[in-house]
DNA sequence: GTCACGTATGAAAGATATTTTCGGGTGGGG
DNA sequence: CCCCACCCGAAAATATCTTTCATACGTGAC
């Protein structure tokens, strides 16, 4: 039973998705004069069809609705219905197939659709050039000199230094002891502190930041274990690193300076970090997440619907 | 009358093509059960679900017609036929898009080289979806209030306070006065100082953070210009934003808190945000830019070799 | 626990869109 | 000039979508 009925559907090929216009010319000659109209509305202008009822393409095309329902057979579909969404879905195909004209670098006068097309283009291109250069033997290593860190300081001034927070604020909601230093003094003197076992992570995307590099000097000194995620792998900072993890630049331009594609790349790194560690110390990390999660919660309004 | 049909369009945005699944998510904490069912299923599946009739898809869902049409209205389409219309789009695109097959959550036993592609992945999918879900009118109404303001101040706690911060560092570099405030205290006391043409902005993703939700209430009453940023676009902080900017929510899992990606979503807002404004004040903000990249350069190393 | 309220929900009526029916019109051949 | 066949569109019939409305359900107050 079932078996005969996907014969059915297979002797008569469910209508075809694409190549409409050839199908119109290969049936053209076989259609009468008013189907020719409509046939050709349709292939020139799937869009604008596929926004039509019946009877709006039959006012379109000077034909009446009965002609459009038999073109639309005629093309292979059950009904106008069946013939619209193909038509929806073919002009979406061609839509998103004229997508990628957006590349070029973001222009003072560019309209502002363009703008969060672009950027949003340039940041999952930096996304994809940071992952695929990440080290990750390099990753796993920092991951599991932080699961067994006693305490771990994280430098960073400027843009980095909000990816430092970041890092820090995640890392405590598992649980783990972790500052973020913006001040570069204040780093400095707790950069002292650290030991074997500790880790110092210092991000900079120059990999040249003195401020961001002395700490880690110090830390380094002193037998902590340190990282460098830094977009410069051959910079001073990484004469100081146990484990360099790399970030990717992206073509900067006038208006959007290398700050922006740092960051993203950068964060990514971070999370990576921070997931990797939740995995090693599942046990307490995940316990820990849902507390720090409802103790928030009062913090929120409930929400009126 | 191009300006009327703009506004006709502004007050009711084409709907938008893809990043159906997107959408789905933001809006579905303001679903009813039912319509939740209705919406799953549509993201689900597109291409089955398009090939369904209102009772069709009704009775897959376990609900009646009218819950079908209200989830649509709620999708931003005049009506059902509208929505099948769009995913019959959909499911196009995704035929001929094959999207890779990476898709899963990342699990506790994942090993670190997965964790970064699913990671890189899945920032990269809210990038796409923020920047297809985002209002541009919106969001060039809030560059122009931006661009004229004599005081911006940005509230934000928790991760959002590290957006508000990295807003605040940019515009600062291009000449405007901007302060994040993380103290929820003292933003309130600093909103009191607001007026007219100033511009409050608070970001948030739950859309429900008193802490955030206060300062940006004054700063409305004060007569300034607010902004939100907030993935809820129903939360009870819309009540007192001029403009509101939508982030879009990634599925999340137990070792993926929700902070990931919609701080992920902020920052494209906020980048879109800055460079929309660069592009206004592109007199003051280039000069600005390239000055305050210079007074860095001491604070670099010279780079050896 | 119980009550009252607001909200969510589906059944069915109402409106639209699609399909079918049917008869008038047209053009070509006889 | 007439007839036949077939194209075509008006209108009826049907399917589909939308709206309305009464009910049921959950929720919070007491």
């Amino acid at each position: 039973m079932t078996q005969e009925v996907k014969e059915i559907f297979a002797g008569d090929p469910p209508p075809p998705p694409a190549a409409l216009a050839a199908k119109v010319r290969t049936l053209a000659p076989s259609m009468t004069r008013s189907m020719q109209r409509v046939a050709e509305a349709v292939a020139q202008d799937p869009a604008g069809c596929a926004a039509l009822t019946v009877t709006g393409l039959a006012e379109l095309t000077g034909t009446s609705e009965a002609t459009v329902v038999r073109t639309a057979r005629l093309l292979g579909y059950p009904g106008y219905r069946d013939l619209r969404l193909a038509l929806a879905g073919l002009a979406a195909q061609q839509q998103s197939g004229r997508a990628p004209a957006v590349t070029a670098d973001i222009a003072v006068d560019d309209p502002i659709a363009d703008v969060v097309a672009k950027l949003a283009y340039d940041e999952q291109q930096t996304l994809a050039d940071t992952a695929a250069a990440l080290d990750t033997v390099q990753l796993g290593a920092a991951v599991g000199a932080l699961a067994l860190a006693r305490r771990i300081d994280v430098y960073g001034v400027g843009a980095s230094g909000l990816v430092a927070q970041d890092l820090t604020q995640k890392l405590l909601r598992i649980g783990l002891i972790a500052h973020a230093h913006n001040d570069p003094h204040l780093a400095v003197t707790n950069a002292v502190q650290l030991r074997a076992k500790d880790v110092a992570i210092a991000i900079t995307h120059s990999g040249a930041t003195g401020d961001v590099i002395e700490p880690l000097r110090v830390a380094f000194e002193h037998g902590a274990t340190t990282i460098a995620i830094t977009g410069r792998p051959d910079g001073p900072v990484t004469q100081y690193a146990d484990h360099i993890l790399t970030t990717s630049t992206a073509r900067e331009s006038e208006l959007r300076p290398a700050a922006m594609s740092s960051r993203t790349s950068q964060l990514l790194v971070v999370d990576c970090l921070f997931i990797g560690v939740a995995q090693r110390t599942y046990e307490t990390a995940a316990p820990a997440l849902s507390a720090s999660y409802e103790a928030l919660a009062h913090r929120h309004r409930s929400t009126p619907r």
